[in-house]
Formats: structure tokens, C-alpha cells, sequence
DNA sequence: GTCTATAGTTCGATAGAC
DNA sequence: GTCTATCGAACTATAGAC
């Protein structure tokens, strides 16, 4: 048998449980339970709860991550005259994230993912920061090539609003196909994956229409 | 002194301890303290703690929809022919909800927001069905009016996501200002009000290229 | 309406046998 | 490496005085 035999099986029902119940729900109890094993071998494998969470993210993210490098420098390489279109850098993006979701640990990871990357306070803050800064820097840079012509700032503008989009999409509620009535299944990869690819393509070249708009508007506050 | 002085104050301290820590992470000792009341007199004023959290979606749902069904009515009376344009449309759903940072109470309610959007747990699922689904399903209707050419399933994962990358540009981390080491400001309002504008017009608009695009794409899987 | 006091759980973490 | 047992702290909720 493994020696990591164990630790694994802890990780993947910490990866269940947290996906479920957010950090803060989760108990090192329940994972013990879900995991088969003792609550005091989390802590020999593991050391603290937030250790453990920890190395959840750390597992699946530089899985994901390493394929996007692999993929966005496949782009340039392969690009007629080195620069590959916006739609190319988008999937190198996109893909990886939301194909996770062929694996059974995809959608939790996906989950715990959302709320992470919606959560401010120092933990979440620190975790993106080591380990999804570094590669949203290296996409920001791959942004302002493929779009010379939109100001650095819309680049920023940009990379906020296709991030939440993905991150957010990829949390897979179910919202959606419940008010569609099942008309469109959200829980397919691919056909999110178009949609997010097309939405955010035009999306970021339509943020060159605002080109030097950086003083407030004069638009009338809404009455709240 | 008013009979809800207390009720208030207590609403104002969870709504600000929610938005820090998350539902579970949330002790109503903290409220409590925080409120600068006895733990009782919270059980007092608001039963449980499930029903306090509800409290505080209920109280601030209200008001940011109302005015969005005000705006949203707003452009569809004041357009020529009786069709406004998808930005109009699109300003009323998101300058409402954006706008609410102008209040203290705004980039707390925001992220408690971005957590409950993200969640899909009993408790969350049943808040967002009962305080957002009803806008939703109006705002989809409103879609479909002003983008009649594009197909009803893309308007579906159109609103997806919009509300996507509405909801979690919302949170406001503060990811994108340190990214851009401090070029562009997320706490501005009508600076995110014109991006995401811009960005989700733009983006729903490019939807109409996919119709009938339903299969699965011959596209490379990444070899995760 | 507001308080103190506490019942009854559940938590993270650790000690120590095997 | 894996277990049982348990400590000390924190939690939600309630009882009951004023």
C-alpha cells in the first residue's frame, strides 16, 4: 500500500465536504467521517485545517495552471506573425478551468474556487495571491499583445470582469437551469466553454469604446 | 427612542460580521459584540440565526430590486418604439447594485452577496430563489424584447453570465488593484458601472454568432 | 426590551497506546 | 501510521430576573 494512501483519501473528502460547506462549515469531524479514518490522522497527515486547505488548492491549481502555461504558449508559438487571435488566449484560459470538470473532483474544486476567489478576508486573500496572482499576471501581459490597441487600464477593466464571469460560471448552481427550465444544460463543458470564450472576446474588444473615460460620467444616480 | 433602535443596530453589525466572515464563520457572540448588545436580545429581535441572515438579504434585496423594476420600467416607457437599446436595459439591472457602495452598508452587502451567488447549499439555494429569481425571470423577458434575433437558449447563458461577472466584480477584493499596482480604482463606481456596461452589451450581443451551435465542438480537450 | 447565566453541542487539537 | 479518549474553548439557544 501507498504511504500516501490515506493522506489522499483525506484530501479528496476534504475537497467534498469543503466544496459543500465553504472553510468556515467544514469540520475536521466531517472529513474524518467522509475520509474513513480517524480525526487525529488529519492532523499527523495533514497538521492544521487550514494546512489542509491549503494543499486542496495547491493540488488542483497547479494541475490546471501548468496546462493553461502549456496552452497560452502553444498560442504564440503556433500564431501566424506571433500573435495568436484573442479567441486562442481566451480558450488557453477558459478550457483547462472549466474541462476540470470532466473529473470527478472538478466541480468541488470549482466550488471552493467561487467562493475563495469572492472571499476577502486574510486567508482567501493570501491563497490567491500565491497561487493565482502568477498566472493572471502572465495572462494580463498576453492580454495587452493581442489587444495593442486597448488602454493598459481596460486591459485590467477587462481581466476583472472575465475572471468573475468564469470563476463564477463555474460554480455550476444549477440557477441557471432551473430558470431555463432545462431549456440549456449548464453542467456541459464544452457548451460553456464557447459561450464564455465568445462572451468575454467581445466583451474586452467592446472596452476599447471607452477609450479615455476615466472621469466620472454625468449619468443620473439611481434613487437607492 | 424608536422600537427598532436596537433591531437596527443589530442588522447593521451582522450585515457587516456576515460580509467579513461568511454565514458559518459568523458566532452570534460576535454580533453581539459588535451590535453592543446582550447574545439574548439578538434571539430576542431575530429568532434564529438562519432567520437573521435572511433578514439581512430580505432588507437589502428589497430595495436594490425595486429600484431596478423602477429603471427597468423607466426604459421601456421612455424608448422609441417601445424598444430601448440593451445598454439602457443593462444600466438598470446593474447601476442599482453597484451604486449601493455609496452606502456603508453597500460593499458589505456585496459580498455577502457574491458568497450566497456562489453557494449551493440548501439555505443559500432557497434565498437566491426567493429574493432573485423573480428579477431574474423579468430581466430574461426583457432580454429577449430588446435582443429578439438572438436565440432564447443564448439569452439564458447571456444572463448567466452577466449576473456571473456582475455579482463577483461586485465583491470588490481589491484583486485588480493590486494586480494593476493601483492603475485603475475597483472601488469606483462609475468607472465598474461603464465597464461592465460596456463589457456584458458587448458580450450578449457576440452570443447571436453561436445559434444553433448545441452540439459538443470537435475542439481539443486539454490533456488535464 | 434588555439583561445574566448557563444548558447542551460541537469544535480543533493533542496525548498516548499499539 | 493509525487508533481511542479527552481537553479546553467556542458555539447556538433558552430560562428567568428585572
Amino acid at each position: 500500500m501507498a504511504v500516501t494512501r490515506a493522506k489522499d483519501s483525506i484530501l479528496d473528502a476534504a475537497e467534498r465536504i469543503f466544496a459543500q460547506h465553504g472553510y468556515s462549515g467544514t469540520s475536521m469531524r466531517l472529513i474524518a467521517e467522509e475520509a474513513g479514518v480517524a480525526q487525529a490522522l488529519i492532523h499527523y497527515h495533514c497538521k492544521t485545517k487550514e494546512n489542509l486547505f491549503e494543499l486542496i488548492i495547491e493540488r488542483r491549481s497547479t494541475i490546471i495552471n501548468r496546462i493553461r502555461r502549456q496552452e497560452l504558449k502553444q498560442c504564440f508559438d503556433e500564431a501566424k506573425g506571433g500573435i495568436p487571435t484573442l479567441e486562442d488566449v481566451l480558450q488557453s484560459f477558459i478550457r483547462p478551468a472549466i474541462e476540470s470538470g470532466r473529473y470527478s473532483w472538478g466541480r468541488e474544486f470549482s466550488q471552493i474556487l467561487a467562493k475563495l476567489a469572492n472571499s476577502d478576508d486574510n486567508r482567501s486573500r493570501d491563497l490567491v495571491h500565491k497561487y493565482y496572482d502568477p498566472i493572471a499576471r502572465e495572462y494580463i501581459e498576453a492580454l495587452k499583445r493581442v489587444l495593442p490597441e486597448l488602454p493598459e487600464a481596460e486591459v485590467y477593466w477587462g481581466y476583472l470582469i472575465t475572471t468573475s464571469a468564469v470563476v463564477s460560471s463555474m460554480a455550476r448552481t444549477g440557477r441557471i437551469n432551473r430558470l431555463s427550465a432545462g431549456m440549456l444544460d449548464e453542467d456541459s463543458n464544452e457548451q460553456m466553454i464557447v459561450r464564455l470564450i465568445q462572451f468575454a472576446a467581445n466583451g474586452l474588444r467592446g472596452l476599447s469604446a471607452l477609450a479615455g473615460l476615466n472621469v466620472e460620467s454625468q449619468k443620473t444616480v439611481s434613487p437607492l
